[in-house]
RNA sequence: GUCUCAGUAGCUCAGCUGGAUAGAGCAACGGCCUUCUAAGCCGUGGGUCAGGGGUUCGAAUCCCUUCUGGGACACCA
């Protein structure tokens, strides 16, 4: 917003000079300096091939002759060697906070055109439990699915459950292994079973042949595999559902692979037509190789080749349902970094069938590693479950501190899932983090409980009245978190173009510093002035107000008390 | 082997479409509770941005190269 009124001002000034240049104004790096600067001088200089100081001089001049400029500035000034400083006036920063007060959604831009946005950020295996590695995918897609939304645009979660693949083979495979039946099937079963077969098909040629027989049939209507699926999806489930649900995660639909099923002959049909299956070794496959590729590029197998369905058919079956049913302008993946062929390959596939003509965008995260840089794992050796992270996460914020203990269930966990979720978010999605329990038990510092306290704090300081703003700013912390407030689009905008919620959740931290640090040193109650102390209110209100809003895009709820 | 991503303070991380003095949190040290929640605030110390070269007025950021680590490379997902 702010951004956007300095740039437009800058780029008018250097029209009427004859200069043109593509180069945005941005926040200041120096805030001791000013508040934004134009670092195209230098640039300028080379393209006019003109002395620096010169054209720097010229253009503040010409700002400065206009008749708004005491509107937009205090002051605008050139600084050698090529920098274009300027610190916006008092008056627009009020006017700028009063209109976002006024506005809906603080007066954010909406969208020339809404787009529909599909997400797919679930991809949870059905054959084995969730474990702390499946945390990332479902915040940040949430995350990222209340961003899109907040801008104006229409969004759409799926699931995606890991349902149809070879997995569930292993798994009928191991259940008949050990005389199980359908009635037998539960969380702890699965858990055990899954591991089991998962490992001897790496050591057993002859297993992994069965489990893949077992997978075909499954695929081709067997009834008696149909029911051991049936309820492995039931229980699995509603394992999933859960877990979920405690971390405020939530989808439009609840779809897996199989749902795709009756979708993969009609995509088989539209992928034929345009001729792009060649046999080989037995399996059908797309090459899907491009003249100017400097890596290899391995063909997407459709079907195996003892004719059963993969990983790429179902995603590709996928999009085709979702082009029908939708009709998505984009559609977005949240998946481990190491997918990232599979997914380059799928993506190929639609563009040269011309499946669907949504933006596909493959969101990669990168791993969590324990603290040795190592995939993360217990002494024992496995990878430890995510109900027993929130567990362990709760019991370590509850010995904190005595009240704690008092609190109410609901608060106690809305306060742990805040630790989770801003531990998480802070961490830029593509790269590899270090997991380590102690940080995500951490209730001080840059933390979900140190944003949740400063939100109840100005909670705390709001009077039912009507207050009013004038011309006036009254101190440093005040006028940092003013300029921070006003701010906050930009934050916005950029954790959306960038699909990057820890941008937001940055964001929200400084405004927390900001908020903190007005709230302690300006005391309001015992204000005598009361211009003063209705400015102060003003500008609090907004700042809970805004809060409020940012924190549900970052899925962390309110407590009541803490 | 080919491709790819990373290496920033003691630890965990931001910053990377080039800008001025590289930022946070934790840990360390020193202050601040008779005053709107001290889960807080104010302050101090701490860096050859892996090494080397290059491009540029200007490089953590772009290019090349070396080292170290992660990952992917057709019938798993």
């Amino acid at each position: 917003m702010i951004i956007d009124l300095l740039d437009k001002i800058i780029k008018e000034e250097l029209k009427k000079l004859n200069y043109e240049i593509d180069l945005k104004v941005v926040k200041s790096n120096r805030p001791d300096l000013c508040d934004y600067q134009f670092d195209g001088v230098f640039k300028l200089a080379k393209l006019y091939h003109k002395n620096p100081t010169l054209i720097g001089e010229e253009i503040v001049n010409s700002i400065k002759n206009r008749d708004d400029y005491n509107y937009y500035f205090k002051e605008c000034s050139f600084v050698k060697p090529g920098f274009i400083n300027m610190i916006i006036s008092n008056k627009l920063i009020n006017e700028t906070l009063i209109k976002m007060n006024k506005s809906e959604k603080f007066g954010l831009k909406k969208p020339a055109k809404e787009d529909t946005y599909i997400l797919d950020y679930g991809g949870a295996n059905i054959a084995k439990p969730l474990h702390v590695g499946h945390m990332r995918s479902p915040i940040v897609g949430e995350s990222v699915k209340r961003i899109i939304n907040y801008m104006g645009h229409k969004t759409i979660s799926d699931v995606h459950l890991g349902d149809y693949g070879l997995q569930i083979g292993q798994v009928i495979y191991g259940l008949k292994q050990e005389k199980k039946t359908v009635d037998d099937i539960n969380l702890e079963l699965l858990e055990y079973i899954y591991p089991k077969i998962s490992n001897l098909c790496k050591n057993d040629e002859k297993v992994k042949e069965e489990c893949s027989k077992i997978t075909k049939e499954l695929q081709e209507g067997n009834l008696e595999y149909y029911n051991y699926f049936k309820k492995i999806r039931e229980i699995s489930g509603n394992d999933i559902k859960n877990i979920y649900k405690y971390l405020g995660v939530d989808f439009d639909i609840w779809y897996g692979e199989s749902d795709a099923y009756k979708y993969i002959d009609e995509a088989e049909k539209i992928i034929n037509d345009k001729n792009l299956f060649t046999i080989s070794e037995g399996a059908k496959i797309v090459d899907v190789k491009k003249e100017k590729d400097l890596k290899e590029m391995p063909p997407l197998i459709f079907k195996n080749s003892i004719g059963a369905y993969l990983y790429g058919t179902t995603d590709i079956a996928t999009i085709l349902q979702r082009e029908k049913d939708f009709k998505p302008d984009y559609i977005l993946y949240f998946a481990d970094l190491r997918q990232q062929l599979h997914f380059e390959q799928v993506f190929r596939v639609i563009e040269k069938s011309k499946i669907s003509d949504a933006k596909l965008e493959f969101l990669g995260f990168g791993t969590i590693n324990g603290i040795d840089g190592k995939p993360y794992k217990t002494r024992d050796g496995q990878v430890p479950k995510l109900s027993s992270l929130f567990e362990e996460v709760r019991s370590i914020f509850i010995d904190k501190k005595e009240e704690n203990k008092n609190m109410s269930k609901l608060d106690q966990d809305i306060i742990v899932n805040s630790i989770l979720k801003f531990a998480d978010l802070q961490n830029n999605r593509e790269k590899d983090y270090i997991f380590d329990i102690s940080k995500f038990s951490e209730v001080v510092g840059k933390t979900g409980p140190y944003v949740l306290y400063t939100y109840l704090r100005t909670n705390k300081i709001l009077e039912k009245i009507n207050t009013e703003l004038n011309d006036e700013i009254y101190n440093e912390f005040d006028r940092n978190l003013r300029i921070k407030l006003i701010e906050f689009d930009l934050y916005l905008n950029n954790a959306f173009t960038d699909r990057l919620p820890n941008i937001l959740a940055d964001y929200v931290y400084d405004l927390c510093v900001c908020i903190n640090a007005f709230y302690q040193n300006n005391r309001i109650n015992n204000l005598t002035d009361d211009d003063k102390k209705q400015n102060w209110i003003y500008v609090l209100t907004l700042a809970n107000k805004l809060l409020k809003d940012m924190l549900k895009l970052l899925i962390i709820d309110i407590p009541e008390f803490m």
